[in-house]
DNA sequence: CGCCGTCCGTGCGCTACCACACATATGGTA
DNA sequence: TACCATATGTGTGGTAGCGCACGGACGGCG
């Protein structure tokens, strides 16, 4: 990890950019920036945070790691919200692991500011605690969904909801990572993303996926997608 | 739902009862009990609630329910916590149903005075930002195990974390009502919870399950009860 | 006592997904 | 250009869970 000059504005961050003028100059100068490569982790399982992060361009996943080496994402963080709620909800830590989804940059600030910032109640706080509140959201969806949808509507969830968080149609993500995302095997990532590819919804080679027809996906996706969509609309927007 | 004199104590809420003297006295007059019977919908998905709940003796069901009427749990919560975080976290509603999965007393307070007391920011938000931390845990939790274990294990959970939420080895729950919980067949819960019971490790007649054998259920359970409960403990201990 | 609704057990065929094995293709690098 | 690591495609066989159908058993109630 880099912390850099080049890294992006954090009005690209949206939660941060939807701060009143006055917040907003108040946390400026408290938030520096960084760079995030593809499969960097965040922070470990259980392990203390020094910052919390707002991506800008980068999207961060969180993985549960199961103790026989499999595992499985239960969330994903992007330029909509930010990694690391246990700072602010009291706990310090997470029994999961946040990885680098999708390379690129983020601010960060250290916990013992957020933690003075998030005291004074105000706007700052009110955005921290709805974006937990559409995490918890995505999270339960989550849950349902791996419990009673397909593999391939589960891929057109992954797709819409990392699409939302890029500014490109193309996606830089092998089948295997995604299968360690999903849960699933590769094997099954490679069936489901070959159907979605002969309807000519996507197309792909050696790690690189450009999304074609995104209302496509819309429709071929489960109803979990729009649950979460609309809850982080209606709680952030 | 009635309001009734003869519920319980309001300390019987773990998280009530750990708040400081003063806090807690301070808030004790805002509380008023509530009976809940099997069955009963504390909330409707995306309805605004007018009450925070406090189970003493109840335990509440938080489930998705699909478009199609198939359902499934993504959290409980009983004596050790609450019902309604989106009161506090600014979404005033959340997209799942509450549904009473054991019949019992709860306490309640009006969402106005929860919002006055929240935003004093002393141990009472601490205790409730803590307590919707480890249900962020518990419902990420549920979405590993929805992905990744067998019924049998996940059955093995559903038992342990309700028992860990009663007074008594018995509960009432008959096996068509779990599977909704589950999200799976009643034929499937029926299958495992007679591999259970061949192992001596619970017993039931129509619609009551006993817990004869904890040790013996901890043992078969998956990872995720052990990740949740400790969250728990740690978080609210 | 006899009836009936609820709850639980079981069988059958089916599909999705798994585990493992191996073939093929691609793109970077020597 | 040849090579090689990586990414993707495919086949075989096994299993968990599904949908459906029906049988049996318990227990409350008239």
């Amino acid at each position: 990890m880099h912390t850099t000059k080049q890294a992006h504005d954090p009005a690209d961050n949206k939660l941060l950019a939807s701060l009143p003028q006055e917040d907003y100059e108040r946390i400026l100068p408290h938030l520096s920036p960084v760079a995030f490569s593809l499969g960097e982790v965040v922070y470990e399982s259980g392990a203390r945070m020094e910052h919390i992060y707002f991506p800008t361009t980068a999207i961060i996943s969180l993985l549960y790691m199961m103790e026989n080496g499999s595992s499985a994402e239960m969330g994903i963080a992007g330029k909509e919200g930010l990694v690391g709620v246990a700072l602010f909800m009291g706990g310090g830590t997470m029994p999961n692991r946040a990885v680098v989804q999708s390379a690129g940059g983020a601010v960060r600030m250290r916990a013992s500011v957020l933690q003075d910032e998030f005291a004074q109640g105000g706007a700052f706080q009110r955005r921290l605690l709805r974006y937990t509140q559409a995490l918890l959201t995505q999270m339960s969806q989550t849950a349902v969904c791996n419990r009673l949808h397909a593999i391939e509507q589960q891929l057109c969830r992954w797709l819409l909801l990392s699409h939302d968080r890029l500014d490109s149609d193309e996606l830089v993500m092998t089948q295997e990572l995604i299968a360690n995302m999903l849960g699933v095997r590769r094997e099954g990532v490679t069936a489901a993303a070959g159907r979605l590819q002969e309807q000519g919804l996507i197309s792909y080679v050696r790690g690189r996926i450009r999304i074609l027809d995104r209302p496509g996906l819309e429709a071929a996706v489960c109803e979990c997608y729009g649950v979460v969509k609309d809850e982080y609309d209606r709680l952030l927007g």
